[in-house]
RNA sequence: GGAGAGGUGGCAGAGUGGCCGAUUGCGCCGCCUUGCUAAGGCGGUGUACCAGAAAUGGUACCGGGGGUUCGAAUCCCCCCCUCUCCGCCA
Protein backbone atom coordinates (compact mmCIF):
# COMPACT_ATOMS: atom_id res chain seq x y z
CA UNK A 1 0.00 0.00 0.00
CA UNK A 2 1.45 3.46 -1.27
CA UNK A 3 0.61 6.67 1.16
CA UNK A 4 -2.43 8.48 -0.48
CA UNK A 5 -0.69 11.94 0.09
CA UNK A 6 2.36 10.08 -1.76
CA UNK A 7 0.11 8.82 -4.66
CA UNK A 8 -1.84 12.10 -5.31
CA UNK A 9 1.76 14.43 -5.46
CA UNK A 10 3.37 11.61 -7.65
CA UNK A 11 0.73 10.05 -9.92
CA UNK A 12 2.96 10.05 -13.14
CA UNK A 13 5.71 8.42 -11.26
CA UNK A 14 3.17 5.78 -9.87
CA UNK A 15 1.41 5.01 -12.60
CA UNK A 16 4.92 4.74 -14.62
CA UNK A 17 5.99 2.43 -11.96
CA UNK A 18 3.07 0.06 -12.71
CA UNK A 19 4.05 0.11 -16.56
CA UNK A 20 7.39 -0.59 -15.75
CA UNK A 21 6.39 -3.52 -13.54
CA UNK A 22 3.90 -4.14 -16.98
CA UNK A 23 0.67 -3.90 -15.03
CA UNK A 24 -1.65 -2.02 -16.97
CA UNK A 25 -4.34 -2.84 -14.74
CA UNK A 26 -2.62 -1.48 -11.82
CA UNK A 27 -1.82 1.43 -13.71
CA UNK A 28 -5.32 1.99 -14.22
CA UNK A 29 -5.98 1.96 -10.26
CA UNK A 30 -4.02 4.90 -9.82
CA UNK A 31 -6.72 7.18 -11.69
CA UNK A 32 -9.37 5.26 -10.33
CA UNK A 33 -7.93 6.46 -6.74
CA UNK A 34 -7.28 9.87 -7.76
CA UNK A 35 -10.82 10.47 -8.90
CA UNK A 36 -12.49 8.74 -5.96
CA UNK A 37 -10.20 10.55 -3.53
CA UNK A 38 -11.00 14.12 -5.43
CA UNK A 39 -14.45 13.04 -5.23
CA UNK A 40 -14.49 12.64 -1.18
CA UNK A 41 -12.54 15.55 -0.97
CA UNK A 42 -14.65 17.84 -2.48
CA UNK A 43 -17.47 16.46 -0.27
CA UNK A 44 -15.59 15.72 3.40
CA UNK A 45 -16.07 19.70 4.57
CA UNK A 46 -19.71 19.85 3.75
CA UNK A 47 -20.49 17.03 5.25
CA UNK A 48 -17.84 17.59 8.34
CA UNK A 49 -19.79 20.70 8.32
CA UNK A 50 -22.99 18.97 8.76
CA UNK A 51 -21.88 16.32 11.18
CA UNK A 52 -20.88 19.38 13.31
CA UNK A 53 -23.86 21.07 12.51
CA UNK A 54 -25.85 18.11 14.06
CA UNK A 55 -23.58 17.28 17.30
CA UNK A 56 -23.69 20.88 18.34
CA UNK A 57 -27.49 21.11 18.20
CA UNK A 58 -28.17 17.78 19.41
CA UNK A 59 -26.21 18.59 22.38
CA UNK A 60 -28.62 21.76 23.46
CA UNK A 61 -31.46 19.02 23.49
CA UNK A 62 -30.80 18.36 27.43
CA UNK A 63 -30.95 21.96 28.15
CA UNK A 64 -34.57 22.26 26.41
CA UNK A 65 -38.09 22.01 27.54
CA UNK A 66 -40.68 19.54 26.32
CA UNK A 67 -42.46 21.87 24.06
CA UNK A 68 -38.95 22.76 22.73
CA UNK A 69 -37.81 19.40 22.25
CA UNK A 70 -40.76 18.93 20.06
CA UNK A 71 -39.44 21.51 17.60
CA UNK A 72 -36.26 20.82 17.91
CA UNK A 73 -36.52 17.44 17.25
CA UNK A 74 -38.36 17.34 13.86
CA UNK A 75 -35.42 20.07 12.19
CA UNK A 76 -32.74 17.18 13.68
CA UNK A 77 -34.13 14.55 11.93
CA UNK A 78 -34.83 16.88 8.88
CA UNK A 79 -31.25 17.47 8.53
CA UNK A 80 -30.18 13.98 9.57
CA UNK A 81 -31.89 12.82 6.55
CA UNK A 82 -30.28 15.29 4.24
CA UNK A 83 -27.03 14.03 5.48
CA UNK A 84 -27.58 10.76 4.78
CA UNK A 85 -27.39 10.09 1.27
CA UNK A 86 -24.16 12.31 2.05
CA UNK A 87 -22.80 9.49 4.25
CA UNK A 88 -24.18 6.21 1.96
CA UNK A 89 -21.54 8.04 -0.83
CA UNK A 90 -18.69 8.81 1.47
CA UNK A 91 -18.72 5.01 2.64
CA UNK A 92 -19.00 3.98 -1.11
CA UNK A 93 -16.41 6.14 -2.14
CA UNK A 94 -14.29 4.97 0.81
CA UNK A 95 -14.62 1.11 0.09
CA UNK A 96 -13.44 1.88 -3.04
CA UNK A 97 -11.24 3.65 -2.41
CA UNK A 98 -9.34 1.54 -0.59
CA UNK A 99 -9.77 -0.98 -2.82
CA UNK A 100 -8.06 0.80 -5.65
CA UNK A 101 -5.27 1.91 -3.28
CA UNK A 102 -4.93 -2.32 -2.33
CA UNK A 103 -4.10 -2.69 -6.22
CA UNK A 104 -1.60 0.01 -6.91
CA UNK A 105 1.73 -1.77 -6.74
CA UNK A 106 4.76 -0.21 -4.90
CA UNK A 107 6.77 1.76 -7.64
CA UNK A 108 10.19 0.17 -8.46
CA UNK A 109 13.20 1.74 -7.54
CA UNK A 110 15.40 4.01 -9.84
CA UNK A 111 17.88 0.78 -10.08
CA UNK A 112 15.54 -1.77 -10.96
CA UNK A 113 16.31 -2.57 -14.96
CA UNK A 114 13.47 -2.10 -17.49
CA UNK A 115 12.70 -5.01 -19.04
CA UNK A 116 9.42 -7.52 -20.00
CA UNK A 117 9.72 -10.77 -18.11
CA UNK A 118 13.04 -12.73 -16.65
CA UNK A 119 14.91 -12.84 -19.82
CA UNK A 120 15.62 -9.17 -19.30
CA UNK A 121 16.92 -9.34 -15.79
CA UNK A 122 20.55 -7.83 -15.50
CA UNK A 123 23.50 -10.16 -14.68
CA UNK A 124 25.62 -8.07 -11.42
CA UNK A 125 28.02 -10.24 -10.74
CA UNK A 126 28.78 -14.08 -11.83
CA UNK A 127 30.51 -16.37 -8.80
CA UNK A 128 32.82 -19.55 -8.94
CA UNK A 129 33.80 -21.05 -12.25
CA UNK A 130 31.29 -23.65 -14.00
CA UNK A 131 33.05 -27.09 -13.41
CA UNK A 132 34.38 -29.14 -16.52
CA UNK A 133 33.27 -32.93 -16.36
CA UNK A 134 35.46 -35.42 -17.30
CA UNK A 135 32.27 -37.16 -18.42
CA UNK A 136 28.49 -36.82 -19.56
CA UNK A 137 27.21 -35.30 -16.31
CA UNK A 138 23.45 -36.75 -15.16
CA UNK A 139 20.87 -34.91 -14.10
CA UNK A 140 19.76 -34.88 -10.73
CA UNK A 141 16.72 -36.79 -11.18
CA UNK A 142 18.77 -39.89 -12.98
CA UNK A 143 21.34 -39.41 -10.27
CA UNK A 144 18.45 -39.69 -7.45
CA UNK A 145 16.00 -42.36 -9.15
CA UNK A 146 19.50 -44.73 -9.87
CA UNK A 147 20.41 -44.07 -5.97
CA UNK A 148 16.99 -44.55 -4.69
CA UNK A 149 16.96 -41.46 -3.31
CA UNK A 150 13.96 -40.12 -4.86
CA UNK A 151 10.72 -40.96 -6.18
CA UNK A 152 8.29 -39.25 -8.13
CA UNK A 153 6.03 -42.23 -9.37
CA UNK A 154 5.05 -42.88 -6.15
CA UNK A 155 4.58 -39.71 -5.13
CA UNK A 156 2.55 -38.43 -8.02
CA UNK A 157 0.01 -41.57 -7.31
CA UNK A 158 -0.21 -40.62 -3.76
CA UNK A 159 -0.63 -36.41 -4.05
CA UNK A 160 -0.88 -35.74 -7.99
CA UNK A 161 1.90 -34.03 -10.00
CA UNK A 162 4.99 -31.71 -8.82
CA UNK A 163 5.17 -34.11 -6.20
CA UNK A 164 8.31 -35.90 -4.83
CA UNK A 165 9.70 -38.34 -2.18
CA UNK A 166 13.19 -37.76 -0.55
CA UNK A 167 14.42 -41.37 1.02
CA UNK A 168 18.04 -41.95 2.74
CA UNK A 169 21.10 -39.78 2.09
CA UNK A 170 18.96 -37.45 -0.03
CA UNK A 171 15.97 -37.33 3.17
CA UNK A 172 19.69 -36.09 5.06
CA UNK A 173 21.01 -34.03 2.41
CA UNK A 174 17.91 -32.22 2.33
CA UNK A 175 17.77 -31.84 6.07
CA UNK A 176 21.66 -30.75 6.39
CA UNK A 177 21.09 -27.86 4.04
CA UNK A 178 18.45 -26.59 5.72
CA UNK A 179 19.91 -27.16 8.88
CA UNK A 180 23.41 -25.25 8.18
CA UNK A 181 21.18 -22.35 6.66
CA UNK A 182 19.22 -21.74 10.14
CA UNK A 183 22.65 -21.97 11.68
CA UNK A 184 24.46 -19.40 9.49
CA UNK A 185 22.00 -17.23 10.17
CA UNK A 186 21.36 -17.02 13.66
CA UNK A 187 25.34 -16.98 13.90
CA UNK A 188 24.83 -13.56 12.58
CA UNK A 189 22.19 -12.46 14.85
CA UNK A 190 19.07 -13.84 13.41
CA UNK A 191 16.27 -15.14 15.38
CA UNK A 192 14.98 -18.10 14.81
CA UNK A 193 11.17 -18.96 14.16
CA UNK A 194 9.11 -21.58 13.33
CA UNK A 195 5.60 -19.82 12.21
CA UNK A 196 1.89 -20.66 11.85
CA UNK A 197 1.98 -22.66 7.94
CA UNK A 198 -1.70 -21.68 8.02
CA UNK A 199 -2.66 -17.88 8.06
CA UNK A 200 -5.85 -15.83 7.66
CA UNK A 201 -6.43 -13.32 4.67
CA UNK A 202 -5.35 -10.65 6.36
CA UNK A 203 -1.28 -12.13 6.59
CA UNK A 204 -2.09 -12.42 2.45
CA UNK A 205 -3.00 -9.13 2.08
CA UNK A 206 -0.75 -7.55 4.39
CA UNK A 207 2.41 -9.03 2.75
CA UNK A 208 1.35 -8.38 -0.84
CA UNK A 209 0.38 -11.82 -1.66
CA UNK A 210 -3.57 -10.84 -1.97
CA UNK A 211 -5.23 -9.76 -4.02
CA UNK A 212 -3.46 -10.97 -7.16
CA UNK A 213 -1.85 -14.24 -5.96
CA UNK A 214 -4.93 -16.41 -4.91
CA UNK A 215 -4.23 -18.92 -7.88
CA UNK A 216 -0.95 -19.42 -6.32
CA UNK A 217 -2.58 -20.49 -2.88
CA UNK A 218 -3.91 -23.44 -1.74
CA UNK A 219 -6.73 -22.27 0.89
CA UNK A 220 -8.78 -24.27 3.21
CA UNK A 221 -12.24 -22.61 2.64
CA UNK A 222 -13.69 -23.94 5.48
CA UNK A 223 -11.78 -22.13 7.66
CA UNK A 224 -10.83 -19.21 6.22
CA UNK A 225 -7.25 -20.33 6.00
CA UNK A 226 -4.02 -19.96 3.68
CA UNK A 227 -1.31 -22.37 3.56
CA UNK A 228 1.84 -19.98 3.29
CA UNK A 229 4.07 -20.20 -0.09
CA UNK A 230 6.90 -18.61 1.89
CA UNK A 231 7.55 -17.98 5.61
CA UNK A 232 7.82 -14.41 4.77
CA UNK A 233 3.85 -14.32 4.94
CA UNK A 234 4.09 -14.97 8.94
CA UNK A 235 6.72 -13.54 10.09
CA UNK A 236 6.58 -10.28 8.45
CA UNK A 237 3.45 -10.27 9.77
CA UNK A 238 4.38 -10.75 13.03
CA UNK A 239 4.50 -7.28 14.60
CA UNK A 240 1.34 -6.45 12.40
CA UNK A 241 -0.73 -4.13 14.86
CA UNK A 242 2.32 -3.18 16.68
CA UNK A 243 3.67 -0.04 17.97
CA UNK A 244 7.13 -0.80 18.55
CA UNK A 245 10.04 0.94 19.94
CA UNK A 246 12.67 2.53 17.84
CA UNK A 247 15.37 0.98 20.19
CA UNK A 248 13.79 -2.49 19.38
CA UNK A 249 14.58 -2.10 15.96
CA UNK A 250 16.29 -3.59 13.40
CA UNK A 251 13.96 -6.83 13.76
CA UNK A 252 15.88 -9.80 12.33
CA UNK A 253 14.41 -13.45 11.99
CA UNK A 254 15.18 -16.56 10.13
CA UNK A 255 12.45 -19.07 9.62
CA UNK A 256 12.21 -22.28 8.57
CA UNK A 257 8.79 -23.78 7.34
CA UNK A 258 6.96 -25.90 4.45
CA UNK A 259 5.67 -23.67 1.62
CA UNK A 260 3.08 -24.84 -0.86
CA UNK A 261 2.26 -23.42 -4.31
CA UNK A 262 -0.59 -24.13 -6.53
CA UNK A 263 1.80 -23.50 -9.80
CA UNK A 264 -1.12 -22.80 -11.71
CA UNK A 265 -0.27 -21.82 -15.28
CA UNK A 266 3.39 -23.52 -15.20
CA UNK A 267 1.47 -26.63 -16.87
CA UNK A 268 4.30 -28.10 -18.96
CA UNK A 269 7.03 -25.94 -17.46
CA UNK A 270 9.81 -27.91 -15.64
CA UNK A 271 7.75 -30.78 -15.18
CA UNK A 272 10.83 -32.97 -14.61
CA UNK A 273 12.55 -33.37 -11.27
CA UNK A 274 12.73 -31.47 -8.03
CA UNK A 275 12.97 -27.89 -9.88
CA UNK A 276 8.98 -26.55 -9.88
CA UNK A 277 7.14 -28.40 -6.75
CA UNK A 278 4.09 -28.06 -5.15
CA UNK A 279 5.55 -28.40 -1.36
CA UNK A 280 9.16 -27.82 -0.54
CA UNK A 281 10.75 -26.65 2.61
CA UNK A 282 12.45 -22.78 2.56
CA UNK A 283 14.67 -21.19 5.52
CA UNK A 284 14.24 -17.78 4.95
CA UNK A 285 14.73 -14.30 6.43
CA UNK A 286 13.22 -11.06 7.54
CA UNK A 287 14.17 -7.55 8.41
CA UNK A 288 11.98 -5.43 9.74
CA UNK A 289 13.72 -1.82 10.51
CA UNK A 290 13.40 2.04 11.15
CA UNK A 291 11.99 3.50 7.91
CA UNK A 292 15.16 4.59 6.25
CA UNK A 293 15.81 4.12 2.74
CA UNK A 294 19.63 3.79 2.72
CA UNK A 295 19.61 1.61 5.75
CA UNK A 296 16.92 -0.68 3.55
CA UNK A 297 19.60 -0.80 0.53
CA UNK A 298 22.47 -1.80 3.23
CA UNK A 299 20.21 -4.32 4.72
CA UNK A 300 19.06 -5.58 1.38
CA UNK A 301 23.06 -5.84 0.31
CA UNK A 302 23.36 -7.76 3.55
CA UNK A 303 20.90 -10.59 2.97
CA UNK A 304 22.16 -11.27 -0.16
CA UNK A 305 25.82 -11.81 0.94
CA UNK A 306 24.37 -13.98 3.37
CA UNK A 307 22.92 -16.64 1.16
CA UNK A 308 25.72 -16.08 -1.04
CA UNK A 309 28.25 -17.14 1.27
CA UNK A 310 26.35 -20.14 1.65
CA UNK A 311 26.52 -20.90 -1.59
CA UNK A 312 30.17 -20.26 -1.13
CA UNK A 313 30.45 -22.38 1.09
CA UNK A 314 28.86 -24.80 -0.73
CA UNK A 315 30.98 -24.74 -3.66
CA UNK A 316 28.18 -24.02 -6.03
CA UNK A 317 29.01 -21.25 -8.84
CA UNK A 318 26.05 -18.53 -9.08
CA UNK A 319 24.99 -15.48 -10.59
CA UNK A 320 23.06 -12.41 -9.08
CA UNK A 321 20.46 -10.54 -11.36
CA UNK A 322 18.99 -7.41 -10.42
CA UNK A 323 15.31 -8.30 -11.70
CA UNK A 324 13.72 -6.17 -14.22
CA UNK A 325 10.41 -4.04 -14.15
CA UNK A 326 8.55 -6.92 -16.18
CA UNK A 327 9.17 -9.59 -13.51
CA UNK A 328 9.29 -7.57 -10.75
CA UNK A 329 5.72 -8.44 -7.92
CA UNK A 330 3.44 -5.87 -6.72
CA UNK A 331 4.96 -4.90 -3.61
CA UNK A 332 8.42 -4.96 -4.52
CA UNK A 333 10.08 -1.56 -4.52
CA UNK A 334 13.42 -3.77 -5.81
CA UNK A 335 14.56 -7.53 -5.82
CA UNK A 336 17.61 -9.30 -6.61
CA UNK A 337 17.71 -12.90 -7.67
CA UNK A 338 20.18 -15.47 -6.92
CA UNK A 339 20.94 -17.65 -9.46
CA UNK A 340 22.92 -21.25 -8.86
CA UNK A 341 24.12 -23.01 -11.69
CA UNK A 342 22.88 -26.58 -13.02
CA UNK A 343 24.61 -28.60 -15.34
CA UNK A 344 21.03 -30.45 -16.27
CA UNK A 345 19.54 -27.43 -17.33
CA UNK A 346 23.01 -25.99 -18.80
CA UNK A 347 22.15 -22.47 -17.30
CA UNK A 348 21.84 -20.71 -14.09
CA UNK A 349 18.19 -21.75 -12.59
CA UNK A 350 16.73 -19.18 -9.58
CA UNK A 351 17.78 -20.51 -6.23
CA UNK A 352 17.11 -17.22 -4.49
CA UNK A 353 15.03 -14.34 -4.41
CA UNK A 354 15.80 -11.01 -1.89
CA UNK A 355 13.28 -8.24 -1.64
CA UNK A 356 12.88 -4.75 -0.39
CA UNK A 357 9.48 -2.81 0.12
CA UNK A 358 10.16 -0.19 1.78
CA UNK A 359 7.09 0.87 3.88
CA UNK A 360 4.78 -1.01 1.25
CA UNK A 361 3.51 -4.04 3.53
CA UNK A 362 3.86 -1.95 6.69
CA UNK A 363 1.06 0.15 5.90
CA UNK A 364 -0.48 -2.65 4.96
CA UNK A 365 -0.04 -4.95 7.66
CA UNK A 366 0.10 -1.67 10.28
CA UNK A 367 3.22 -2.27 11.13
CA UNK A 368 4.99 0.78 12.72
CA UNK A 369 7.45 1.86 15.35
CA UNK A 370 7.56 5.07 17.76
CA UNK A 371 10.87 7.41 16.93
CA UNK A 372 12.62 7.73 19.73
CA UNK A 373 12.61 11.00 22.20
CA UNK A 374 8.97 11.10 22.03
CA UNK A 375 9.00 11.21 17.93
CA UNK A 376 6.56 10.29 15.32
CA UNK A 377 4.91 6.90 15.00
CA UNK A 378 6.06 5.75 11.29
CA UNK A 379 5.96 2.97 8.87
CA UNK A 380 8.59 0.28 9.45
CA UNK A 381 10.70 -0.86 6.45
CA UNK A 382 10.70 -4.47 5.84
CA UNK A 383 12.63 -6.94 4.06
CA UNK A 384 13.21 -10.58 2.86
CA UNK A 385 15.82 -13.05 1.44
CA UNK A 386 15.97 -16.88 0.90
CA UNK A 387 18.53 -18.51 2.97
CA UNK A 388 17.75 -22.05 0.88
CA UNK A 389 15.09 -23.40 -0.43
CA UNK A 390 15.14 -27.26 -0.61
CA UNK A 391 14.55 -29.80 -2.37
CA UNK A 392 15.19 -27.09 -5.46
CA UNK A 393 19.04 -25.98 -3.97
CA UNK A 394 19.58 -30.17 -3.73
CA UNK A 395 19.88 -29.59 -7.72
CA UNK A 396 22.65 -27.60 -8.12
CA UNK A 397 24.35 -29.90 -5.05
CA UNK A 398 23.80 -33.12 -6.38
CA UNK A 399 24.36 -32.16 -10.07
CA UNK A 400 27.61 -30.05 -9.61
CA UNK A 401 29.10 -32.34 -7.09
CA UNK A 402 28.28 -35.59 -9.17
CA UNK A 403 30.98 -38.08 -9.21
CA UNK A 404 31.19 -40.30 -12.73
CA UNK A 405 30.01 -43.39 -10.66
CA UNK A 406 26.90 -41.74 -9.60
CA UNK A 407 27.89 -40.81 -6.13
CA UNK A 408 28.34 -37.25 -4.52
CA UNK A 409 30.99 -35.40 -3.03
CA UNK A 410 29.78 -33.20 0.18
CA UNK A 411 31.04 -30.06 0.52
CA UNK A 412 33.02 -29.66 3.48
CA UNK A 413 30.41 -27.04 5.17
CA UNK A 414 28.03 -29.62 5.06
CA UNK A 415 29.80 -32.86 5.95
CA UNK A 416 29.26 -32.03 9.67
CA UNK A 417 25.66 -31.93 9.58
CA UNK A 418 26.07 -35.40 7.85
CA UNK A 419 27.88 -37.12 10.44
CA UNK A 420 31.34 -36.31 8.78
CA UNK A 421 30.68 -38.11 5.33
CA UNK A 422 32.46 -37.18 2.43
CA UNK A 423 30.80 -38.97 -0.28
CA UNK A 424 26.81 -39.86 -0.64
CA UNK A 425 25.43 -42.91 -2.07
CA UNK A 426 27.17 -46.09 -3.78
CA UNK A 427 28.46 -46.62 -7.47
CA UNK A 428 26.05 -46.90 -9.62
CA UNK A 429 26.98 -46.00 -13.33
C1' G B 1 -17.61 -29.00 20.30
C1' G B 2 -20.42 -26.97 25.17
C1' A B 3 -20.62 -22.99 29.22
C1' G B 4 -18.91 -18.36 31.05
C1' A B 5 -15.78 -13.71 31.16
C1' G B 6 -13.57 -10.10 28.40
C1' G B 7 -11.43 -6.98 23.99
C1' U B 8 -10.68 1.05 25.57
C1' G B 9 -4.87 5.47 23.78
C1' G B 10 2.82 3.16 23.86
C1' C B 11 1.36 -0.03 28.33
C1' A B 12 -1.85 -0.80 32.68
C1' G B 13 -6.73 0.31 33.77
C1' A B 14 -11.62 3.54 34.76
C1' G B 15 -15.88 4.66 32.28
C1' U B 16 -23.41 1.66 31.15
C1' G B 17 -27.02 7.01 26.60
C1' G B 18 -25.51 13.84 25.96
C1' C B 19 -21.00 16.99 31.11
C1' C B 20 -16.28 11.29 27.11
C1' G B 21 -11.57 11.56 22.34
C1' A B 22 -12.35 9.50 26.73
C1' U B 23 -10.62 9.84 34.74
C1' U B 24 -6.14 7.92 36.63
C1' G B 25 -1.34 5.47 36.92
C1' C B 26 3.11 4.10 34.29
C1' G B 27 6.07 5.41 30.21
C1' C B 28 7.66 9.45 27.08
C1' C B 29 8.80 14.96 26.04
C1' G B 30 9.70 20.08 28.00
C1' C B 31 10.64 23.45 31.99
C1' C B 32 11.85 24.21 37.16
C1' U B 33 14.06 22.58 41.78
C1' U B 34 17.79 19.74 43.81
C1' G B 35 25.00 18.79 43.95
C1' C B 36 24.78 13.61 42.13
C1' U B 37 24.61 7.63 38.85
C1' A B 38 18.19 9.19 42.56
C1' A B 39 13.94 12.11 43.98
C1' G B 40 10.30 16.10 43.66
C1' G B 41 7.14 20.16 41.32
C1' C B 42 4.59 22.17 36.94
C1' G B 43 3.05 21.60 31.99
C1' G B 44 2.60 18.62 27.68
C1' U B 45 1.95 13.84 25.30
C1' G B 46 -3.07 9.07 20.26
C1' U B 47 -3.96 8.14 14.95
C1' A B 48 -6.07 9.31 10.25
C1' C B 49 -8.45 12.61 7.16
C1' C B 50 -10.38 17.63 5.61
C1' A B 51 -9.82 23.16 5.38
C1' G B 52 -5.68 26.67 6.13
C1' A B 53 0.65 29.81 4.26
C1' A B 54 0.49 29.15 9.45
C1' A B 55 -1.73 29.65 14.09
C1' U B 56 -5.76 26.96 14.33
C1' G B 57 -10.49 24.84 13.32
C1' G B 58 -13.45 20.57 11.90
C1' U B 59 -14.66 15.26 11.30
C1' A B 60 -13.90 10.14 12.18
C1' C B 61 -11.85 6.32 15.24
C1' C B 62 -12.93 2.83 22.36
C1' G B 63 -11.67 -5.49 18.31
C1' G B 64 -14.57 -5.54 13.02
C1' G B 65 -19.34 -4.86 10.64
C1' G B 66 -24.50 -3.61 10.95
C1' G B 67 -28.74 -1.57 13.84
C1' U B 68 -31.69 1.48 17.61
C1' U B 69 -31.52 6.93 18.87
C1' C B 70 -31.92 13.89 17.70
C1' G B 71 -27.37 11.83 20.28
C1' A B 72 -23.60 5.36 21.51
C1' A B 73 -17.19 3.43 24.19
C1' U B 74 -21.97 2.84 26.83
C1' C B 75 -28.22 -0.44 24.28
C1' C B 76 -29.36 -4.55 20.28
C1' C B 77 -27.63 -8.17 16.27
C1' C B 78 -23.67 -10.74 13.48
C1' C B 79 -18.44 -11.85 13.04
C1' C B 80 -13.26 -12.13 14.81
C1' C B 81 -9.87 -12.65 18.80
C1' U B 82 -8.17 -13.60 24.02
C1' C B 83 -8.89 -15.93 28.80
C1' U B 84 -11.31 -19.63 32.35
C1' C B 85 -14.02 -24.25 33.06
C1' C B 86 -15.94 -28.91 30.74
C1' G B 87 -15.53 -32.46 26.70
C1' C B 88 -12.40 -34.55 22.84
C1' C B 89 -7.53 -35.38 21.09
C1' A B 90 -1.80 -35.28 19.12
Amino acid sequence: MLDLKFVRENPDAVRAGALKKRLPDRAAAVDKALALDTELRAMMPKLDGMRSDLKNSGKEMGKLTPEQREAFLGKQKEKKAEMQALEEREKQLRAELEQQLGLIPNVPDGDVPDGKDDSENVEVRRIGTVREFGFAPRAHYDIGEAQGWLDFTKASAMAGSRNYILFGDLALLHDAVLRYAVDLLVARGFTPIDPPLLVRDAAMFGTGFFPGGEEQTYRCEKDGLNLIGTSEVPVTSLHGGEMMAEADLPKKYVARSACFRREAGTYGKDTRGLYRVHQFQKVEQVIVDVADKARSIQHHHEIVKNAEDMLQAFDLPYRVVAVCGGDLGVPQAMKYDIETWMPSRNGYGETHSASRFYDYQARRLDLRYRQKDGGKAMYCHTLNNTVAASPRILIPLLENHQQQDGTVSVPKALQAYLGGRAVLGKPVF
